[in-house]
DNA sequence: TTTGGTAGTGTAAACGTTTACATTGGCGCG
DNA sequence: CGCGCCAATGTAAACGTTTACACTACCAAA
């Protein structure tokens, strides 16, 4: 491997001016700066980065800390997150937890020691090793994307849970219902009560009262859906439309509203929220809201990069607007 | 942050002997040994890895191409690799491609630079600027996973398509069909062939020869599933099974055919391939075969360490075993 | 002619490690 | 006692950069 002393050797100057030719080529002769970029070319000369990153303290790297990578939601924005930062000339860890703290904790560890310029969480906290270095003065640069635990702390890019699913609801309503449920997720998760919101604002905004009976819990599983809803079918007055906290339940509630012979949406509407691959094929089509997830990473990276190069603590929260889709699910009473 | 110097200096002794302590311990005296631990936990020393690795010329971190993270198969895939590697201590570096050669070429220029120790390529070929890297006497550090498109030269690490596809149609024939139709990959994907040869080959194990009127194109989605099963439905004698080589198509078919008025399996039984995790939730369930991805991930990224470590050059290609999920898609005839 | 400024280049220190080699002192053995 | 060996430790070079500072020409202004 060719070092920049091969190549100042080559064109007969010092490290110095080679060193310079490749960053601030302004500050050389033309004439030397061609005869150095042709040895940089004859001897195929790749610069060492660790030495370049030994010398200037920039990993020019971040990590991204995940639970699951298999969640197709997370994959999207990490996808997202990766393509800004090749554009940046950045490189991407990855750190996948598992939901394990211990694993997260070893992770953020590794990221505070230099190793990496900033990081970006997508999970559901904050690793209780990171806590210390994003909240002293000069932060650590971090940026929570996905769920919002605190996005009044730390710099944050999601959508807006409670208005995109009050959104959804108010569509729902728009279209004669008046008796709709709603199924919620985890209650551990933040995001959970957000949609809750949302769903109980467009019912008051429409003039109705949330009835506690209708708002049943999930865990975001198809099952969960099922279950939900044979117990919402069974109800004295059942809902004429179900507004599920994310698309897999919804499908689980097509299925059950399906067996117990009845039909959507002629029947019960059902709506769901994510817009996951397979919303487009269920049957019927369900109407859904689409998170821009590779937007969302995208965002993150962006808001992270500002961060490490600004050095200005941003604590700045970034909504990203949702889209509804509108497919067959749902249907005018 | 601080260094071993200042580690050095708090336990009194020479930066060399703290070095040691941390990399080869059976060579200091135990007394120095705790004095130095104390030190180090006292200062909160975290070695930088900079340092290390300009020092030790290892990243200790590998790369894995991929075409598109946002793929389940490949997600599921890395998070295997990324497993193992992190009980290894290394680190793992995302390059999605977005099945851009260009850009591939850019990230294996990267790995090739001294930035990491190995790659791991999920995608459907070689980057042209990694070749002579891996080819040449001393190769660089390298394993191909998933795709297999010349097992023979690189280290694969897979499934077999060919036996594993024998399989599932060899499930199917034993429950009395003998119409059995293959609803192809696209063709330029290296697995198509291998699924197509399995298909066939079981028919010819079951005395039967394969009809080139019952293979018929399609390219992984659910649209081509659902235009190949129409275009079955209308043969004169159409099958009484259709194996798909993937669970995508397979959900098509499904589809298709129900929409014609008949039912699966009671009139024709189809059989996916990959088991994602929807083919759980179809209506029929799915019978398909489930890749163990996130052991090929983990068993690709052994490889790619002990190729790392021994330096010794392993052409070796690993077939992992693929597990037939029987559900009820598939009906005696 | 002197002075001072500037553009271009070189010299060498520094980044934080690892490790070959040198040094020290203790001990066994002839 | 003198020799050699060994274990434990220290010294300093090296890894490949970047960059502060020094230096050299050259030129303009006084």
């Amino acid at each position: 491997m060719t070092n920049i002393r091969d190549v100042a050797h080559a064109a007969g100057v010092s490290v110095a001016t080679v060193s310079r030719v490749l960053h601030t080529p302004e500050k050389v002769s033309e004439q030397v700066r061609e005869t150095v970029l042709k040895a940089v070319k004859d001897t195929n000369y790749q610069p060492n980065m660790m030495a370049r990153r030994l010398r200037t303290k920039k990993a020019h790297a971040v990590m991204v800390i995940v639970s699951h990578l298999t969640n197709p939601f997370y994959a999207t924005v990490i996808s997202g997150i990766q393509s800004v930062a090749q554009q940046r000339g950045y490189t991407v860890l990855l750190g996948e937890s598992g939901g394990d703290p211990e694993v997260e904790d070893q992770y953020a560890a590794f990221a505070s020691s230099k190793q990496v310029d900033g990081v970006i969480q997508l999970g559901e906290r904050l690793p209780s090793s990171l806590k210390p270095l994003v909240e002293r003065e000069h932060p650590f640069p971090f940026v929570n994307a996905c769920e919002f635990w605190d996005p009044t702390t730390y710099p944050t890019v999601g959508i807006d849970n409670r208005k995109s699913f009050a959104d959804v609801t108010r569509y729902v309503l728009d279209h004669g219902h008046r008796i709709i449920a709603h199924i919620k997720g985890p209650d551990d998760n933040p995001v959970t009560h957000h949609r809750v919101e949302g769903y109980k604002e467009a019912l008051i905004n429409a003039g109705l009262t949330p009835d506690p009976d209708l708002i049943v819990d999930g865990d975001f599983s198809i099952e969960a859906g099922s279950r939900a809803a044979a117990h919402l079918l069974s109800l004295a007055s059942p809902p004429t439309a179900i507004v599920s906290a994310n698309d897999e339940m919804a499908i689980g509630v097509i299925r059950t509203i399906k067996e117990s012979g009845q039909s959507v949406p002629s029947d019960i509407s059902v709506a769901g929220f994510d817009d996951i691959h397979f919303a487009k094929y269920t049957d019927p089509p369900l109407t859904t809201v689409s998170q821009p997830a590779a937007d969302i990473g995208g965002q993150a990276a962006a808001l992270l990069f500002d961060a490490i190069d600004n050095k200005l603590i941003s604590n700045r929260t970034i909504r990203i607007p949702t889209n509804l889709v509108v497919r067959d699910s749902v249907k005018a009473i």
